[in-house]
Order: structure tokens, then C-alpha cells, then sequence
DNA sequence: TCGGACACGTGACTC
DNA sequence: TGAGTCACGTGTCCG
């Protein structure tokens, strides 16, 4: 009695850490599927090569300033639509951010700052940016802009060239960028032009057919 | 004898396999350091969460259209600047590229088609890629550009309303931005002006101070 | 008491 | 042969 029990007791003891032995070799033939240069490695290679790869990536996407996905727990990334959303989408507020880039030393000490800006959009907003950033002892060294029903979402990678005085040029960026920004909503060119139907024609976004 | 030599031989035996599971957990904590919501989970799980996000970090990094940096031997991914000539940097001869966007089926079934053009900077551009653009039935959904020395970059994210006649769109898209790209080294302005001194403004690249 | 999760040592296999 | 890796069953701890 007490023996039978005993051996059914060790029976099912195995069979679940069969399973459980399953379910990780599983995972694991998987990254193994989803990495590269792991093809003929050991169980160790391929999670020191995981261990890499989820370093490279994470600071692929930190760089380029992506938002990390992982902060929620909607699972939703199927379509281009939801990245694109989580990623750089207009919101419906005006927006002004300026920020030290991650990682942003560049290799002669000069430093990155990301801005971003969100406002309405107009045809004249491009060369009104312009004109701002000339106001400012900083180089454009990269740039992002997306629009939406009529918002722009633009976000400016600049290399400041001084070290000096960097809070300076901060302050000196924010106005030069708020100012763009207000024109947008308070701007009088918009103010009118707006209750006239809003055919201006736009670098981004909208359909482009009646421009 | 023999009994001594066996007895040695398990020893060293499961002094290997401690060795073995020692590296392979090693590695399970990096990991696990590595992934957020990740505290308090069994190995499993863990494993799950590091194919769920290799598979999210591969996707951003996809549809970004960064160049996966496993491609090569090159280790050295330290420095800002290393990371944006990877990325996106405008190159010294001109290019055109399209293609279908990774993943660009859109929930309504459009298509996202990605353009990238390389070619000398000049303050008309944007203005003159936004013509260009108007003459394609598709809308630009995201846009990035970079420049220095005096070249540019444009990656254009085009969002193909019209499923029909999808070859055309792409004949009608490549040489639209042909003639922008063409314009640039070819065009009357820039035979002129390029003697004259390079002074004309940027919006991007170049030093701003004496815009 | 069960069931899950883990580390351990061992037999089998490969180079 | 010897050193490495793997799957397995088992002992142990915890909720």
C-alpha cells in the first residue's frame, strides 16, 4: 500500500519536472530560433548570446530614443499602427521638451540634446524651425517629424558645440522653440486662414491629393 | 585501484556538470537584470520574457529601419557617433532606395513603402521634396533626415492608400524624388551659387552660427 | 499533504 | 582516454 503509493508518488514528481525541463528547453530552442549565430552552439552560448543581443538591442533603441515598450502591460505590438503610436505620434497638446541625450558624449566631449516639439502644423512651420535654430550655437545633427490630422510631432537631435554656459543654450532653445510652437495655435496667419477650410498645403501627413 | 580511479572519475564528473549549471544560471541573471518585471519569476517565465523581448526590440529596431548591428565583427558600439553612422548618415555618393517596409501591413491593409534619398543639401529641398511627394498618391506617415558636410539624408516613410497598381506608385514615387535628388547636383541654382561661397541656409547640418 | 521549483549527481553520448 | 554537454530521476525546500 504504502510502497505503491510511494512509486506513484515519485511517478508524477518525474513527469512534472519532465515538464518543467520542457517548457525551458522550449524557450530556449526559441530564442534560439530568433537569434543570430547560434545555430550549433551550447545551452550556455546561446544565453550569453541572448544576454548580448538584449544589450545591443536595448541600446539600439535607447539611442535612437525610442520609448521602451516593456513600461505597460498591453501586449498589443502586432501592427505598424501601435508602434508607430507608442514610437512618435502628434498628441493632441502642445508639447516643448528638451533633454540630455543617453549616451550623448560624442567622441570630441561635444554633447547631444533631443528636443521635441508638438504643435499644430502649417507649411511655414519648416522654415520657421530653421530660423529658430539659427539662434542657437547648436548643430542639427539629426531630425525626426511625423504629422497626424493636422499635428507635428518633430524631435531635434542638436550637437552643442560650446561647453560653456550649457544651461544657457537651453533656455536659449526652449524660447526659440516655444516661440514656433505658439505661432502655431496664436499665430495670425492661422487664426484666419483656418476658418477658410484647411487646404495649406503640408510637407507630412494629411492626404496629399488636393495640394 | 580501479575503485579509487572511479571514484575520481565522478568526482571530476559532477564538478564539470556544477561548473556547467553554474554558467548557464550565470547567465539566467544577467538576464534576469537585464528584463524588466522580472523579480520574482522561475526560470521559465524568465526565459519567456527574454524571447518576448528579443522579439519586441527586433521589431522596433526593424520597423525604425536600423541596420541590425550583428551584421559585423565590430564590437565597438561605445560611442554616439559610431551608433548614427550605423544608423543613418548621409554618404558621399547619391542614393535612392525603396522598398516595403518590414512588417508594414497596416490594420486597414495599406501599405507602408520606405524611401531613402542621399543627396547634396540646399535650403530648397524641403520645399522641393514636398512637390514631389504631392505628385504620389500616398501619404508620409514618418520622416527622418540627417546631414552633414553639406549632404543629406531623407528616409520617408509612405503610407500607399491605393492597393491597386502598386508598381506604378513605386515607378511614379522613385522618380519623383529622382528629380529632387538629380536637382540637387545638377540643377541651376547649385552650378551657380556652389562658387559663389556655400552661405545659403540650413536647416539641418552645417555650422549654424553664420546663417 | 500536495504540487511547483530548484540543485544535485549520474548514465549516455560526442569529439 | 578524458573533458564536455545533455536529459533524467531524486532529495529538498516552500506556499
Amino acid at each position: 500500500m504504502a510502497e505503491a503509493k510511494a512509486i506513484a508518488a515519485n511517478k508524477s514528481h518525474s513527469e512534472a519536472e519532465r515538464r518543467r525541463r520542457k517548457r525551458i528547453n522550449g524557450h530556449l530552442a526559441t530564442l534560439r530560433t530568433l537569434l543570430p549565430n547560434t545555430i550549433k552552439t551550447d545551452k550556455a552560448s546561446l544565453l550569453a548570446e541572448a544576454v548580448r543581443s538584449v544589450r545591443e538591442l536595448k541600446k539600439t533603441t535607447s539611442e535612437l530614443g525610442a520609448t521602451t515598450m516593456s513600461d505597460d502591460d498591453n501586449d498589443n505590438y502586432d501592427d505598424h499602427t501601435t508602434l508607430m503610436k507608442k514610437f512618435m505620434f502628434p498628441s493632441e497638446s502642445d508639447e516643448l521638451n528638451i533633454s540630455y541625450c543617453n549616451n550623448s558624449m560624442d567622441s570630441d566631449g561635444t554633447l547631444i540634446v533631443k528636443a521635441s516639439i508638438c504643435c499644430e502644423d502649417r507649411p511655414e512651420i519648416m522654415m520657421e524651425l530653421r530660423n529658430a535654430l539659427s539662434t542657437v550655437q547648436g548643430k542639427v545633427v539629426r531630425a525626426e517629424m511625423s504629422t497626424v490630422g493636422g499635428r507635428i510631432k518633430c524631435l531635434l537631435w542638436l550637437q552643442m558645440l560650446e561647453n560653456g554656459c550649457k544651461e544657457g543654450l537651453l533656455v536659449q532653445l526652449r524660447s526659440a522653440l516655444k516661440v514656433v510652437m505658439d505661432k502655431a495655435t496664436f499665430g495670425p496667419q492661422n487664426m484666419g486662414q483656418d476658418l477658410l477650410g484647411n487646404k495649406r498645403p503640408r510637407l507630412l501627413g494629411g492626404p496629399m491629393n488636393y495640394v
